[in-house]
DNA sequence: CCGGAGTTTCAGTTATTTCTGAAATATCGG
DNA sequence: CCGATATTTCAGAAATAACTGAAACTCCGG
């Protein structure tokens, strides 16, 4: 007596599983994808197509397909088990090579196509006096997305312990600052003196 | 001769409005409204819904709903014109009040519910050894979202000039704990001494 | 308290996305 | 190369979300 079509995990994982389905409209998947990334991230081993279909009752190609976009994000890793020819699916063990994944495949597609078409948009010569200040409100956005960007990239540089460290300085971090302008730094530290340190020179 | 149900834009504006009527759908939000914030945030001066309906090509009730989405995000400011009972709509002028508004209603949408949940499921005991590794599991998760969310409120704080040069200064942040490894910091300076400075504890 | 401009609500339609079962394709041991 | 098993594709069905027009409601000046 197999029971098809209805979910079969224990309570707490099924909660768990059932909330990732339906965050994962907000987060941009589709709710059968956030169940299946919710429980690989809780099970202790890989699982396989099936495994997922009978955990979720959600048809096979369902399934397929989800592990499909999953590996698109690049969230999932392939694993092989001796003597049987199925795939097994998993997470990363370390929680932040997740969360690290996440914002670089979102940045991907929610800020990249942004950036890129604001770019082009900026080369246009303005014909009218409303595209002269759509252009400059334009330029002001693909300013402040092009700083963070750059943040970003020098962040995703740190390695995780360090950015932690960071992190857990919270706003104490800005006192940085107070110690710069107090001592009249011109930004050279232990660096060969480099003449955009004050101001990045973009 | 007026042109229904079509945009009447510049060409630059409606390249604008049109890409972010598709981001919509990545940003969480639908086309009409990803359509009518560009048009907002572009516009020289605040616009009343009878406008957007005349330049975006959408039914009137389309773009109340619209903009009441937007008022929900916090992302429009409501104007009055003397002798003109109808009501205009604007983004704020500094874009970064903007940002801090988007990441501020993401959070809350995105990340808030799941730490509930989370919190909630750690209270409960696990029943059987999947449910005990499963809880191990969503325990990293939600340490990992708590301490995030610590950062955030912590950054949040931080006024945004100062917020900025913190970013120009990129990865070079990170010599800041150079220093305090070097010196021998215990993490005090005008804060009482705190078990918790090298790992965390919390 | 009436008239009307302005706005919102909502039931029904249309468009889009998700999901399924069946068929097609791929892979491997022998 | 065959047969068995595993996986993917895809056209249509089901479910959801977006959009519209019409009606309902609100607010104000007179």
């Amino acid at each position: 007596m197999k029971r098809e079509k209805a979910m079969n995990l224990p309570p707490l994982v099924q909660t768990f599983v059932l909330h990732f389905g339906e965050m994962g409209s907000r987060w941009g998947v589709n709710r059968t994808v956030g169940q299946i990334y919710a429980l690989l991230f809780v099970s202790p081993e890989p699982l396989n197509a099936d495994e997922i279909v009978e955990a979720l009752g959600v048809s096979r190609s369902n399934v397929s397909m989800g592990l499909k976009e999953l590996q698109a994000w690049n969230l999932v890793r392939l694993r092989h088990k001796p003597g049987d020819r199925r795939e097994y699916f998993g997470t990363p063990e370390d929680i932040w090579v997740i969360v690290r994944t996440l914002i670089e495949e979102r940045k991907k597609r929610e800020i990249d196509p942004t950036l890129s078409l604001l770019r082009e948009t900026l080369m246009e010569r303005p014909e009218s006096e409303f595209e002269r200040h759509a252009q400059a409100r334009m330029r002001e956005m693909h300013d402040l997305i092009d700083m963070l960007t750059d943040w970003y990239a020098d962040m995703r540089a740190i390695e995780t312990e360090r950015l932690v460290q960071l992190m857990k300085l919270g706003s104490k971090i800005s006192r940085v600052l107070e110690f710069r302008d107090r001592l009249g730094f011109s930004g050279k530290r232990n660096d060969p003196p480099s003449p955009d340190d004050e101001e990045r020179s973009r």
